[in-house]
RNA sequence: GGGCAGGUACCCAAGCGGCCAAAGGGGGCAGACUGUAAAUCUGCUGGCUUUGCCUUCGAAGGUUCGAAUCCUUCCCUGCCCA
C-alpha cells in the first residue's frame, strides 16, 4: 500500500461516522504502524443481515483494506443474555442450539462484505463461559447502577415502568469484557451501541488496559422512513432476499429518505446522481440497481429494473421466473380463495375473499370479486392463467402434469 | 413480607353480566390518486366455502340460561412501604 498520510487515513475511516473517540489515539495508533484490532462483537440472534448492518461492516471493511485486522466476536454467550440496546423490550434469550445454527449463516454473511483473510472469528463463551463469579462481582464494581441508568433505553423504561431485569446490566459488561480479552484498539457500532462502546473502554482502563478508540455509525432508517432498520419490526431489506425484492423494497422508500440511502449504502454522490438524472424515480432506480449490483452482480441488477419497469409501471407480466411465481395445480376446477391461500397469495380464505371484496384480484387482466369464484384448470399446458393480488404477487398457474 | 394498581386481538387502549369477534388510535393490507413512492382520501384488518359455525380478552376451575365482564386459586408486571 502506498503511504498516506495519517491525516488522510483519519479523514476516510471517518467518513459518515457519527462520532470517533478519539481522534489523537486513533492516530497514536495508526502511528504504530501495525495492523489494528477493530472488534466487531455480533450478537447471533437474527441470523439474517440486513441493509442496516452493512453501515458498520462497511467501515469494518475499509479498515481491512487498509491493511487491519477484524476480530470478529460470535457473541453466542451474550446471545443466550439478550442485549437490551436499543428496545424498549428485553430481547428473547436463545438456547445454545439456536445460537449455534444463528452463527453459521450469520458468518457466512458476513464475509459478503469482509474480507476473510483478514478476518479473526472467535467465539465469546470462550472466556465468558469459565468466568468465575467472583470474576463477575469485580466487573460489576466497576460501575455504578447511576452510571448505567444514564442509559437511554434503561432510563426510559424505567420511567416508565416497563420492567428490567438484572441480567440486562450484565450484558454490557460482557460486551465490554470482550474487548479486554482480545485487547481490541478500535471498536465500530452504531449509535445505539454508544453506551456500550464507552463502557468498554472504562473498564478497559480499570483493567489496565489502554482504552479503545471507538467510532459510531449511524443508524439507517428501515423503510417505514421513521424506525431504525430491524428485521423484527418489519421495514428492513435483507441481504440475502432476491434480487427483485431487494429493489422492489428500495423503490418503496420515501423520496425523502433517498439521500440518506445513498449516502450510507453506496459509494454514490447523491447530488451528482440528482444532476445527472433528475427525476427522483430515476434516482431511486440508480440508488436499488447499485444496492443489487452490489449483492447480486450487474445482470441481475439491470433485469431487476427491467421488471421492475415493467410489472409496476406499465403493469405487465415480467418474463424474470423470481417476480412470478410458478404453481401447478391438477387440472379441474379450484375454488379461488382456497388457492390464494395454498400459494401464499393470501394468508388465510377470510383474507383472500376480503381481498377479491376490494378488487385486488385479477385473472388475466380481469378483475374477480365474486368470493365464489372458481378456477378452472384445463388438462396441459396451453391454458395458463395468471393471478394477480395486488401489484405485488403474481403467479402462473397451470396444470400439474399427471404422472 | 405488607398495601395499591394492572394483565384485552400485531402494538397502545376502551369495555366491567347479554346488543362483544370486542370502541378508538397506531401499524399492516387493498383500492383511488401518482413519477416507483411518500402524502392524502376510502375500505378492510381472528378462522372457516361465511345470512351461519368455531376459537379468542394472563392460566385453570366455578357461579349463571348466558362471562372479557362476577367468585376462587394460581402465574406475571408496575408503584409505594419494609
Amino acid at each position: 500500500m502506498p503511504r498516506e498520510s495519517i491525516d488522510s487515513r483519519i479523514a476516510r475511516i471517518r467518513k459518515g461516522a457519527v462520532s470517533l473517540e478519539t481522534e489523537a489515539e486513533l492516530a497514536a495508533r495508526l502511528r504504530e504502524g501495525r495492523p489494528l484490532r477493530v472488534k466487531l462483537g455480533a450478537d447471533p440472534s437474527a441470523p439474517d443481515l440486513h441493509l442496516g448492518h452493512t453501515v458498520v461492516l462497511s467501515k469494518l471493511r475499509a479498515f481491512q483494506d487498509m491493511g487491519h485486522e477484524v476480530v470478529f466476536i460470535i457473541g453466542d454467550f451474550t446471545a443466550r443474555i439478550g442485549d437490551p440496546s436499543g428496545r424498549s423490550k428485553t430481547r428473547p434469550q436463545l438456547s445454545r442450539d439456536e445460537v449455534e445454527r444463528n452463527a453459521e449463516t450469520y458468518t457466512a454473511q458476513v464475509f459478503r462484505i469482509l474480507d476473510p483473510g483478514r478476518t479473526r472469528v472467535v467465539s465469546n463463551s470462550a472466556w465468558l463461559d469459565p468466568l468465575r463469579f467472583e470474576d463477575l462481582i469485580r466487573l460489576a464494581s466497576t460501575v455504578t447502577v447511576a452510571q448505567m441508568l444514564q442509559r437511554d433505553d434503561y432510563a426510559s423504561r424505567y420511567a416508565a415502568g416497563v420492567p428490567i431485569s438484572l441480567h440486562e446490566f450484565l450484558y454490557p459488561l460482557a460486551q465490554a469484557y470482550d474487548s479486554i480479552r482480545i485487547e481490541a484498539d478500535v471498536e465500530i457500532g452504531g449509535t445505539d451501541q454508544t453506551f456500550n462502546l464507552l463502557l468498554a473502554r472504562e473498564l478497559q482502563r480499570a483493567f489496565g488496559q489502554r482504552p479503545q478508540v471507538i467510532m459510531t455509525m449511524p443508524l439507517l432508517v428501515g423503510l417505514d422512513g421513521v424506525e431504525k432498520m430491524s428485521k423484527s419490526l418489519g421495514n428492513h431489506v435483507g441481504i440475502t432476499e432476491p434480487a427483485f425484492e431487494i429493489f422492489g423494497k428500495l423503490m418503496s422508500i420515501s423520496d425523502d429518505l433517498m439521500p440518506r440511502y445513498v449516502e450510507l449504502l453506496t459509494d454514490l454522490d447523491f447530488d451528482d446522481l440528482r444532476s445527472r438524472l433528475g427525476h427522483p424515480m430515476e434516482i431511486k432506480m440508480a440508488l436499488a440497481g447499485e444496492i443489487v449490483r452490489r449483492f447480486h452482480g450487474d445482470e441481475a441488477a439491470r433485469s431487476a429494473r427491467e421488471n421492475f419497469t415493467i410489472a409496476y409501471s406499465r403493469k405487465g407480466i415480467p418474463d424474470d421466473g423470481d417476480w412470478v411465481r410458478e404453481i401447478a395445480l391438477p387440472p379441474g376446477s379450484h375454488w379461488l380463495p382456497q388457492v390464494m391461500k395454498d400459494c401464499g397469495l393470501a394468508a388465510s380464505t377470510s383474507e383472500a375473499r376480503r381481498l377479491m371484496r376490494q378488487g385486488a384480484v385479477r385473472i388475466d387482466d380481469v378483475k374477480v370479486t365474486d368470493e365464489q369464484a372458481v378456477l378452472e384448470i384445463g388438462e396441459g399446458d396451453r391454458d395458463r392463467k395468471i393471478l394477480r393480488v395486488g401489484r405485488k404477487k403474481i403467479a402462473r398457474i397451470g396444470a400439474r402434469p399427471t404422472a
